[in-house]
DNA sequence: CCGGTTACAAGTCAAGTGTATTGTAAAACC
DNA sequence: GGTTTTACAATACACTTGACTTGTAACCGG
């Protein structure tokens, strides 16, 4: 056979031919023939490292996943340690929205990736799963900052936690440019300010 | 010729028929022969009142702003005149959130709606205009209350404007079932409920 | 060195797409 | 009452799509 080929690799290459495409097209324009002519390849070629279409996408989204995890972990790094919630909030939210080239990728993959799941069982599922993942991560830190009476105990933490999440809801009016990159943090800022203030 | 026949009743009963096929296959299932099917014509009919896919999706979603508008509206006539804002937002925000049947098609429309306009020059300005429209009519909302004594002075009106609109964040956690309508309901609630509150 | 496996290339296929064309019945209008 | 419009039906067209099949060169393992 020709030289054996790190399956992984190529995958992932495909998977960021995937995103440049999804990122500039859309995601209905992200046809097989497309994904393989912007990635360097041949369809055929394509087609022996992802049996099906919904292999590629749901690979190309998990590795997504992994790619903004890592982008937070990094952040992560760069704080005192431990780091104080706040600072772990303003970077989680900051990674979750187009802020910066490779966050708006993930961003307009996962918001076509959920468009999709609601009409996909099997997908649904899937991205359910990672949202609730996501949600308890956030409501630990949030019940985890209460206990450490950086976050009046009277804030019930479901509900705190819900309003951080919806925080993401900035990423329609960036990507229409309604508001600036620098209006969103600068919400986001004061938002957090407001929930880690001492009470009165 | 046959009877004269309401065109705008004609389009509107077929952008109805598109809500429902995106509602339940999303906006690529939409096709031309799909919607057909649903609003129960024939292709060569749904041609005869719209001259393109194009036309059609553009004039359901004016439609579906135009109808959203009204279910605001009416309930906005179900407060005290004048009404209270933290009543007025609330109602907004509520009628933006997929938490019944007609607002979910409205929703699941406008978030293709958006993908969509990300790639098309054309619907992008479109869409972008009817959001800062929707912001500039909240923002006036908040500087009305601040000025009324209703909100804290030291409320900054453009973040909290932009704070509002990010509420719509709910919709995806809503759609995934990852929070409970009442959930999201409380969430604002609480929110409004603080900014609206006496300082200290 | 050779059978078997891997890595692709290229072509084929059926299904589905938006659009354009043509035909025709019926009612409005002068 | 004839003519012109309007409202549709039906079909055809040119493409694109994901999937599948077949062919073939390259290399490893025995």
């Amino acid at each position: 056979m020709p030289k054996l080929v790190d399956h992984q690799e190529r995958r992932e290459a495909i998977a960021h031919a995937l995103w440049r495409v999804v990122d500039q097209q859309g995601w209905p324009g992200a046809t097989l023939r497309e994904v393989a002519r912007e990635a360097g390849v041949s369809l055929g070629q394509l087609q022996h490292y992802f049996a099906s279409r919904a292999a590629m996408l749901t690979f190309a989204m998990e590795y997504a996943a992994e790619r903004t995890a890592d982008r937070v972990a990094r952040g992560l790094a760069g704080l005192d340690q431990p780091p104080h919630p706040l600072e772990v909030l303003r970077i989680v939210l900051a990674e979750m929205l187009p802020l910066h080239p490779d966050a708006r990728a993930s961003s307009r993959m996962n918001a076509a990736y959920v468009l999709e799941a609601l009409h996909d069982p099997e997908l649904r599922k899937r991205a359910g799963l990672g949202l609730r993942d996501g949600r308890a991560t956030v409501e630990r830190l949030i019940r985890q900052a209460i206990a450490q009476g950086l976050i009046a105990p009277e804030r019930d933490p479901d509900i705190e936690t819900d309003l951080i999440l919806a925080l993401t809801g900035f990423t329609p009016l960036l990507e229409l440019e309604v508001i600036e990159p620098e209006a969103a943090l600068a919400a986001i800022d004061q938002y957090l300010d407001r929930l880690f203030a001492e009470g009165p």
